[in-house]
DNA sequence: CATTTAACTTCGTTTTTCAAAGCTAAATTC
DNA sequence: GAATTTAGCTTTGAAAAACGAAGTTAAATG
């Protein structure tokens, strides 16, 4: 996970300096299920410990997960989801919803989410207007601002001349 | 991207297996941004030719981009984001939220989304009740529909029922 | 027709990732 | 309280991926 020139200054960029790698969201949508501990992430993924490891260490650093004794035996350690953490939430529902409509099981559903208050199914991940319609993204026009990498800066603003003369 | 076993038969893990390495999001968020040409995206990313090749390639047999002729160079080719690929928007979208959020540049803003139809900032990637209302993880159970990997499907239920008996 | 350009391939090297085995300290069993 | 098991790492040698540089092909340009 170096730090490579040209990656950085885009919230994209940064968050998968963070969860970009090919466990790091696997293990996080376990600790969505409720997993805590090293031996149950290890479990369910077919994963090596040093890898393991490694990554709840990153996500640890990185504020995503904190990890914290067991309450109940002194050797384990709890790995739990930090606010930074839950708010990945959407990450994952939208990849979870990708997957489904895109790569979809023959023998039927895979995961039902029902809200928890109402008992009903959840409409899912979506871009929402000030409103609060949703979005596609050709709905959409993006504008740099100061902190943007400058040659992304350039390519956005010649993007957004494009849309500005194409029909809304 | 071998595929291992236990990584599959979940939505997430289904969509990280097209596009849960370290480079394709990156192309595809400059997709978003209206980029298509070979030099185009390797100008702005610094990543080989050769890895990028093998990214563009794999990205359109997963059906996420497309590639067509250039219309105004025979050399050229143009590789443009499919409705599935158009279905990827949350994705970016919540993952530069993410950024944003955790991440923030002391500079200021990095990138600005602006609803065209109306030129008012959008609200961002959310996950939506059936009302059309905000949640969080914390206001969502999952359920393990038949598709689901037996593994996973025992974890989820487990952690279902301890919601359950927990506060909503 | 010689040169440049777009988009790859190929190749040898460096970097990253991996699985398997080993380690340590706490807990459990005898 | 010695022996064994367990949780959670480290270490290590091997495998995979990514890298840059050079080579390729076919179209465009001069």
């Amino acid at each position: 996970m170096t730090v490579r020139p040209g990656l950085t200054g885009c919230g994209v960029a940064e968050t998968l300096k963070v969860i970009g790698d090919r466990w790091s969201l696997l293990i996080l949508r376990n600790a969505f299920h409720g997993v805590r501990r090293f031996d149950a992430f290890q479990e369910q993924l077919s994963i090596s410990t040093s890898v393991l490891s490694d990554r709840l260490a990153r996500l640890v650093r990185e504020g995503v997960l904190e990890r914290r004794p067991a309450p109940d035996d002194g050797r384990a350690a709890e790995y739990r989801l930090t606010e930074a953490g839950l708010d990945l939430y959407p990450v994952l529902i939208s990849l979870n919803q990708w997957g489904d409509r895109w790569r979809p099981d023959p023998a039927g559903e895979r995961l039902r989410l029902i809200e928890r208050a109402t008992g009903q199914p959840i409409r899912g991940a979506a871009v929402l207007s000030e409103a609060g319609a949703p979005l596609t993204a050709r709905d959409v026009a993006p504008e740099a601002g100061p902190a943007l990498a400058p040659d992304l800066a350039e390519l956005v603003e010649t993007h957004r001349k494009r849309l500005l003369k194409s029909a809304p």
